[in-house]
DNA sequence: AGAATGAGTGAAAACGCTTTCACTATGTTC
DNA sequence: GAACATAGTGAAAGCGTTTTCACTCATTCT
């Protein structure tokens, strides 16, 4: 625990609990010999600042927050894994909070945090714009592969966009021409990108959009199977379908298996995130990955320097991050006309 | 924000900052009809305590951290995702601490903690003891689904002997008499309660423990595919498997499906945790299921106990939370001698 | 009746830090 | 050489609570 108070620093090196505080806060400000003297005290007795005294003294916020909607999930599982560590990495606290797709807990867990006068909260995917806009109003904000209103908010995406066309340009190159898409809640910026990528690319090599290949799902497991099932009901099946994501990939393979259906020899399938943990599956999944670390620590650097910077108003923050490739085994030459 | 202080509270009351305090803090030290014009007033102004200036003038820790050593196994996404909503009803921040079953980690994540002044600390299973009794000496701790030595932690755990025992007669009962046992490391308590209660159910029918039978993994996907593989070079197989967790069991199942084993009719298979996320997989597991639920509200409201309690320092508290048998599809009455 | 008890309250001193202000040396500028 | 910056430092006043101590009335006990 903080044993020594600043005082005691002061005291044991002659100087004032003013100067032992500017060299913590502003060094620039104490002279060079003086400031070494009073380091070097600090690191032989262990001192620690009290983080209360602090904030009480300077008024601002402390810690972060991070807002995942399912943490089940684990492409957010691995966002809490890496923006833990980050913060962690900095001293700084960090409280998870799971909304489970429910607005009521997201609100609960805003006013708890802005009640207790949170630094920053990063939002990822999945949480509700109206409770992002009101934690803007109090809090600093970062969003986190989560699209909001052009230039308001710092936000860190994959190129979900270009990730789209990279998928449906490989199918394409395999001779598919019949490409199913499973998209995901409108109101998913992110995964509407996709989907943007997906009809403009099959537009772009001379494939008009037919919306009878879209099947909607809400991005799990349960609707990959719904999907496929939709599909089959088609006068002509696709012959290979592109997920918005990896889970509801997931569905639609475990369910071609118990039809008996081959992949990618019937149909090839493509995901979208290739979260490592599905390597558990037999099947390795082709997929559009996402690079996660560097989504987060995008993301993080970006709020840092909210929380340490001048509180410069100007054009918000933007950073988009690459997808890549990466073939698995499900996606094939198409075989049918 | 929290707008009002306590000594404007006492103002528009006409009352002393000290004793607006009382009502916050020991309610019947304070008259009834003070008590509640004041209580009114805070009401009306949206009155919320500023948590730093409390911390520091209390000297008292402040919010909980949770250890879990790795989130993205879904048993352990489950408790952060309750002990996370549990602490949020009470107003309590909580700290995640995804160690990723590695001890600098620990330490980092435990120092950081110390040094802000942590009220209480959650233990999960594979956390190592030095890290655990370190954080004993100076923060409270409780230990969910993890044993240390007795009596001197306060701990919540499944009765995991007894599930083993369930599990075991449950195969007992389907004629099996040549079970086999995937454990994990010795250092897990919890599972190697669960090694006991199969070895002793076993002796219990009569059947003599053979050391061939158990296979020690890793508690990971990829020890079920070990064991099922190592299980096969047995001269006889054994007609039923018990896996220490659902994790290995499903390694089991996807091994065997890939062999062209069939479960139940080759081998019954049953695992332990019962976690809901599996229900991906089209196979419906049998399974020992652990409530998580209970485990978390029982870990939680002795901490809650411990943080307002009397220090009182009795011995610990101890809370086994039963298990029950979950019938799935991979269990079925013996065909081999 | 006088002393002792106890409930209810307020004044004031912490808690450990930040920040403003004033002050003293040093340069720097015409 | 007077007027003025500028760097470096300390004193002291907060920040919003909690907590100790002392005080005032009632009430109860001899």
């Amino acid at each position: 625990m903080g044993r020594y108070t600043i005082n005691e620093i002061a005291e044991i090196c002659h100087t004032s609990p003013a100067t032992v505080s500017r060299v913590l806060n502003n060094p620039h400000l104490v002279a060079e010999p003086l400031r070494k003297r009073i380091r070097k005290t600090m690191e032989e007795v262990g001192y620690r600042p009290n983080p209360f005294a602090s904030r009480l003294s300077s008024r601002s916020g402390w810690g972060l927050a991070l807002f995942v909607f399912d943490i089940l999930n684990p492409f957010f599982a691995l966002i809490v894994r890496k923006i833990g560590h980050l913060a962690m990495e900095q001293g700084i606290p960090l409280t998870i909070c799971d909304t489970e797709n429910n607005e009521e807990k997201e609100k609960m867990f805003l006013d708890y945090l802005l009640d207790n006068q949170i630094g920053g909260i990063i939002f990822g995917e999945g949480i509700s714009a109206g409770t992002i806009e009101r934690a803007m109003d109090s809090t600093e904000t970062v969003l986190i592969d989560r699209h909001l209103k052009e230039g308001l908010v710092s936000e860190v995406t994959s190129d979900n966009y270009r990730g789209a066309c990279q998928a449906v340009e490989y199918l394409y190159q395999l001779s598919h021409r019949r490409i199913g898409f499973i998209g995901g809640p409108e109101s998913w910026a992110s995964v509407e990108e996709r989907f943007r990528g997906y009809r403009d690319t099959l537009e772009r090599n001379g494939i008009p959009y037919n919306p009878a290949l879209m099947f909607r799902g809400d991005l799990r497991f349960e609707s990959g199977i719904g999907a496929l099932e939709y599909f089959l009901t088609l006068p002509e099946w696709p012959t290979a379908i592109f997920s918005a994501n990896d889970q509801m990939a997931f569905g639609v393979l475990t369910k071609a298996k118990a039809m008996g259906i081959d992949v990618p020899g019937d149909i090839s399938l493509i995901g979208f995130d290739d979260i490592p943990l599905y390597s558990l599956y037999s099947t390795r999944l082709t997929a559009i990955q996402q690079d996660i670390d560097a989504l987060c620590e995008n993301a993080f650097r970006i709020m840092m320097e909210k929380l340490n910077g001048t509180p410069e108003e100007g054009p918000k923050d933007r950073v988009v991050v690459p997808t890549r490739l990466k073939t698995g085994e499900t996606c094939g030459k198409c075989s049918r006309p």
